[in-house]
DNA sequence: TAGATTGTTAATCGATTAACAATC
DNA sequence: TAGATTGTTAATCGATTAACAATC
């Protein structure tokens, strides 16, 4: 997949859903062709670094006339592993986790929730867009007989290293977690910790910031 | 606030929001004290990233002591901007709209929120947690009206670009946007595109990621 | 005081940008 | 063909790490 295995920095990567994000709204737009040029332009970014970043994993463009935005897309889409299915449940069926389920662009890209947990016995029994609300009882069970690949935490924080535990006891191989917590994995599991409020205070960081004196 | 006027970087400002929320926990486990190799060893950093960071601002340790860690979280509180009260507004009140409503620690903060925007009828009137919800037409008079200063947009990526602009016609300062499409602003007013499915795809680029040959 | 740990300078490492030959 | 634009190497820039004198 990327030249000749050499590991791929973290900042390339952070780059390439986003990339994913604007050839799709270009081919919304009917456009087939773009340069790195162009592409830059749009996304706040210098030519150079996309021929960078993309070449990390493969020479996609041509001399003289640019990137296939169709097949780029489908390129970046194949690296990030789109191409897949993956079995997901989400755990905390309140507002967040509601959110996450009724997101159809989630179900569009290949993510295939099956379930959701919660302890709230209000909620279990529910239903959010066919999606069944189980007892947080149940998880451990249900990963492991359903082949759940992606648990996605959604409860305060907590439980969110509980529910990560109990997931990986039961062979999940990656974790979603937007609780205000760190979740630590072990070896073979993936993470991506959210932590929303991160980028509100670097916002009012920014609303703040001195102006330079020059 | 930071050493004369020199502009600090990104990649530190994006550290920030982390050491308030670690240096929270710490005093909540009633840590009175805390050096930069503890520290860095709970947050996965090195002690001297630490110490590198933290004298952007100034000196806030004490050789041979380390960090007050009550102290330091007030500092970088007061850096992030977070000793001041922002008057907010949220835009779309569906799930997620709803779930930020929800977070309490959104209004501990110090994030006055005090209306929502819909273009649903059905929920134009309804309130969450005593916050109204308007009709998205009266938008622009509210922030003008109220001083509105942090717009959240939880709105379709079709409407985030004219919500967003509606806001800085009226004066906001801030947007802090949730749609999965990057809006642009106006100089003076600072901006947040969250677009949390890039992470998601940041995950599943792991999960699949090539095992290193050595 | 001795030990610990900071603040800060220098060294290293990595990421971004510039340049240009290759080529469509 | 001539013009455009890539892929890729080299140069630059910035961020991280290491080292250590200062000092609590």
């Amino acid at each position: 997949m990327q030249k000749n295995s050499v590991k791929v920095s973290m900042a390339v990567v952070r780059r390439l859903p986003k990339y994913y994000r604007y050839l799709g709204d270009l081919i919304q737009n009917g456009v087939m062709r773009i340069s790195s040029k162009e592409l830059g332009k749009l996304m706040g970014l210098t030519a150079s670094q996309i021929r960078q970043d993309l070449n990390c994993f493969g020479g996609f463009g041509q001399q003289g006339y640019g990137y296939n935005v169709e097949e780029l897309q489908k390129e970046i889409g194949r690296i990030l592993g789109l191409n897949q299915t993956y079995n997901c449940v989400i755990v905390g069926a309140g507002n967040l986790g509601q959110a996450i389920a009724n997101y159809e662009g989630f179900r569009r890209e290949g993510f295939a929730l099956s379930a959701m947990f919660d302890v709230n016995p209000r909620l279990i029994g529910n239903t959010i867009r066919d999606i069944k609300i189980y007892d947080i009882q149940d998880l451990g069970t249900y990963v492991l007989e359903n082949d759940i690949q992606l648990g996605i935490i959604c409860v305060p924080k907590e439980q969110s290293q509980g529910v990560a535990d109990t997931m990986m006891e039961n062979g999940i191989k990656a974790i979603w977690n937007f609780a205000p917590a760190d979740v630590q994995v072990r070896d073979n599991v993936v993470i991506e910790n959210v932590a929303i409020s991160e980028s509100l205070y670097t916002l009012t960081y920014l609303m703040n910031e001195p102006q330079l004196e020059i």
